[in-house]
RNA sequence: GUGGUUAUAGCUCAGUUGGUUAGAGCGUCGGAUUGUGGUUCCGAAGGUCGCGGGUUCGAGCCCCGUUUUCCACCCCA
């Protein structure tokens, strides 16, 4: 016999850590709908024409892909099969994918259904997505994305209800975070000044490390790029900026005078600061010029969120992209949108272990089992506490007493109802307080009193 | 994809320079207690030492391969 397992990367949940994980997942989605964001879902499987080429080479080989149905090798000469290509023997024997992050299938979901959508429009989504990653520490090979996203609308307006979002979502869950916030257009007005702008990339790339490895190592990995040493010399300025957000923003408003682009990537951060203080969001706040995120579709604000109290990657990040649903052939809408990474967020609460107590929505009574005539007597009982919106069981099995206390013991279960002889014959049951150990004879109606009372 | 690391009972882990029959705690099951759990006491079941090969008179221990775990890099939630 062989042991069981699962793939690598993978876990399985217990009900006690589900219903920690429901836990998260009902505070996110509560605050969605609270800013009036609506929820849809995609599918796990898309087309391979739709995920491949939309997050970098890396990112493709990322994807997981899944095998053609029936005889896959039917349309594939000998050569092609003694080619040993896989990438191109991967386009003939698989054409759909894992979902790799929810924003590339909810850009799709928008081109595919605009006849259906009034803009602006705000979707959440919380779904799993997969990753061919090799795990590690807050890495999973499939893991949930909770995300929120507003697109067509330009307005900064949004950036700030995201951040709202983000604030109440921690504040609920009572995690320290800090809100770390660049944007992609000081960050392209950088590369414009010192004069590097095909390697923007490369740069943003190396400086998103900073905080990692340090200006030196930065610095290095910027020069074996490629990246001239004057431009490297440039940037040192910027890297070293610090103060509060408005010292930095003034000064880099000096530095990025001649550039467009930059100077408007700095207006935007302005009002958006502006619109924070108007509403005063009580997280903290950093502009951090480091910040690059790799996806490389982001046009305006990047954000990111670090837990303060655990040493942990980001667990929640998104930005502005200007034109998503352009590759799939729908120009000109704008969107802003982030992810809470709920599995980061389950391991940083089980650090912390900052569950409520009655995180989980166990049995409030079990009857325990004697023999036919008294399940004849206990079964509509049992009916007429559910229809008063109470957990209830019975032990399906009349084996031992003490098996059957022990298991409401291992449940949690906080009443027992005994019901033999004597109890049938007054038309009670013997109603036993587990956490007591005090028992009395009770008819229905006062134990649906008693436990709606304890609720 | 690169480098390192781990694997012994359901779980957490011991296991001497390579030496007879591989251990503990927890959990499970049974009993003390035929209608009363959480504490206690007694007992039992449960292992091809990840898998495959090699060295040796002899391997849980040494060597090679492979899979797996965790960690770092790349990249990312």
């Amino acid at each position: 016999m062989q042991k069981p397992s699962i793939p690598k990367g993978t876990r399985d949940f217990t009900p006690i850590e589900m219903s920690h994980r429901n836990y998260i997942f009902d505070t996110i989605k509560a605050v969605f709908q609270l800013f009036g964001y609506q929820q849809i879902e995609t599918p796990a499987m898309e087309n391979l024409s739709t995920l491949m080429g939309k997050y970098g080479d890396e990112g493709d080989k990322l994807l997981f892909k899944i095998l053609n149905s029936g005889d896959f090798t039917a349309g594939i000469s000998d050569n092609e099969l003694l080619g040993r290509n896989s990438i191109k023997l991967t386009n003939k024997i698989s054409d759909k994918g894992l979902r790799y992050d929810l924003t590339v299938p909810f850009a799709r979901f928008v081109v595919q259904n605009r006849d259906k959508i009034t803009f602006p429009f705000k979707r959440f989504q919380i779904q799993p997505v997969w990753r061919a990653d090799r795990p590690q520490r807050g890495r999973y090979r499939e893991f949930y994305q909770c995300d929120v996203d507003v697109v067509g609308s330009d307005s900064l307006l949004n950036e700030l209800e995201l951040i709202q979002i983000v604030d109440e979502v921690f504040k609920r869950l009572r995690i320290r975070v800090v809100i770390k916030i660049n944007n992609r257009k000081i960050l392209a007005g950088i590369a414009e000044i010192i004069g590097e702008v095909e390697k923007i990339t490369d740069i943003t790339v190396a400086i998103d490390k900073m905080d990692k490895i340090g200006l030196e190592k930065v610095n290095e990995e910027m020069a074996a790029k490629g990246i001239a040493s004057e431009a490297i010399e440039k940037l040192q300025p910027i890297l070293k900026l610090s103060g509060t957000n408005e010292k930095k923003l003034a000064q880099l408003k000096e530095i990025l005078a001649q550039s467009e682009i930059g100077i408007k990537g700095i207006a935007e951060m302005e009002t958006i600061f502006e619109l924070c203080k108007m509403v005063a969001v009580p997280t903290s706040i950093a502009l951090d010029l480091t910040l690059a995120r790799g996806l490389n579709y982001y046009t305006g604000a990047i954000f990111e969120v670090q837990a303060l109290d655990v040493p942990m990657g980001s667990i929640t990040g998104g930005g502005r992209y200007d034109n998503l649903t352009g590759v799939f052939g729908m120009e000109g809408v704008s969107g802003v949108g982030i992810s809470f990474g709920a599995d980061r967020i389950y391991d940083v609460l089980n650090s912390l272990e900052l569950y409520p107590e009655n995180a989980q929505a166990h049995t409030q009574i079990l009857f325990v089992s004697f023999g036919q005539k008294e399940l004849m007597f206990s079964l509509p009982l049992l009916s007429e506490l559910r229809q008063a919106g109470i957990h209830a069981e019975i032990y399906p099995e009349p084996v031992k007493m003490k098996k059957q206390m022990s298991y409401a013991d291992s449940k949690n279960i906080p009443y027992v109802a005994i019901v033999g002889e004597t109890e049938m014959n007054e038309n009670k049951v013997m109603l036993k307080n587990m956490q007591t150990g005090e028992q009395k004879l009770a008819d229905i109606h006062e134990i649906i009193t008693l436990i709606s009372q304890k609720k």
